[in-house]
DNA sequence: ATTTGGTTTAACCATTTGGTTAACAAATGT
DNA sequence: ACATTTGTTAACCAAATGGTTAAACCAAAT
């Protein structure tokens, strides 16, 4: 593994876990076990660094969400695809939506970047295929918006807000991912239940 | 208003902005209009004035899921009331949900020492209503943390991950806040389709 | 008028933090 | 073999930041 490789492990664990603000320099370069110098000799600076941690980390989940934007299933399928596939994979890592997410709010002018990027999600299709299945009797007429809005919610929330969660329903972290293994066939049937005509 | 209000009020919108490690002490003086060593004159350090906001802040939704938890309606009205209460609410504190999400998973520790408090939102009772409920052939057998999730999750996500999703969704925001105006009776009409037998 | 108590401030301090420099080592090309 | 580029480090620096101190202010009590 190159160093530039063990740097951006590093950054991408400690970002994680303590955000933009919160992240010491130092603490990146011993968690990579180099030299602080050796981070601005690679990246040049924490904000360089984080943005390359950060995109990064968003084009993880990009994917995901495009998933359930561009392709050509119904909505039913786009939805059962899309809890599936987003659970499993940030199973895998539980702090990046609330990362991704505390990051956004806290440095708004990342939205608007994000928003340039080719491959940026757009739910424009998305919406409009709602609104064509409603018209054809298949959906309870319901704003499209909102039921998008539902689909983030209840899959991204539980990990999102996952302390509060926890410590509030009073979950271990191993009944926690059992419930959100239970999630991805539960969030498919309750909005299936609850939209179609 | 006295000094230690005015510290307190720029305390909060410093914090709720920026968060525990963003926020700068001179800031909130700035904001207060008074000199920095007033602050640690009021409140002994930043960790202080910072517990002393972040317990206020949680302490004004408390309420709101208290009342879900421990009243003696229906689930059907206790999902009606607490999405009406909690949105209305919030609304006039759009970056609440947000702030005592990030800090408590930045500081685990807030969700132990928040779970002492005798205050503490404890969601056994609204538990065995929802499976009694579920005997009574009321409601579909479901699993009842689901439940508690999705109700949390329709209810706070949208305004915990506000930035992105107004970015996501191309709305400004006053076609956010009527978005959520609306989700207020459309969440539960959501719920309620999808859990009555 | 003077003391007394809390309140407020300007100036200061120690530490932390992101970032730089200059020297050194290790490849790499000629 | 030698020069040049690339990778790596220890030591250092300036700015920012949380926190302190000692003096000034000011209202109420004596």
């Amino acid at each position: 593994m190159t160093t530039e490789e063990k740097i951006f492990e590093a950054a991408f664990r400690v970002f994680q876990l303590k955000g933009f603000k919160g992240a010491r320099m130092q603490e990146i370069a011993d968690e990579a076990g180099i030299n602080k110098a050796m981070l601005h000799y690679c990246f040049k600076n924490k904000e360089l660094l984080f943005e390359a941690v950060f995109m990064n980390a968003f084009g993880k989940l990009a994917p995901q969400i495009n998933e359930i934007f561009k392709s050509q299933d119904s909505i039913f399928e786009k939805i059962k695809k899309f809890t599936d596939s987003y659970i499993s994979f940030v199973m895998n890592y539980p702090f990046l939506p609330q990362f991704i997410i505390q990051e956004m709010n806290n440095n708004p002018e990342f939205v608007t970047k994000f928003l340039k990027k080719e491959n940026r999600p757009d739910p424009t299709k998305l919406i409009h295929q709602i609104e064509n299945e409603i018209k054809l009797g298949i959906l309870k007429p319901i704003n499209p918006k909102q039921l998008l809005i539902d689909i983030f919610s209840m899959t991204v929330f539980p990990f999102a807000a996952q302390a509060l969660l926890k410590g509030m329903i009073q979950v271990s972290n191993e009944e926690f991912m059992q419930l959100m293994e239970e999630r991805k066939k539960y969030i498919y049937e309750q909005i299936i239940t609850s939209i179609k005509k």
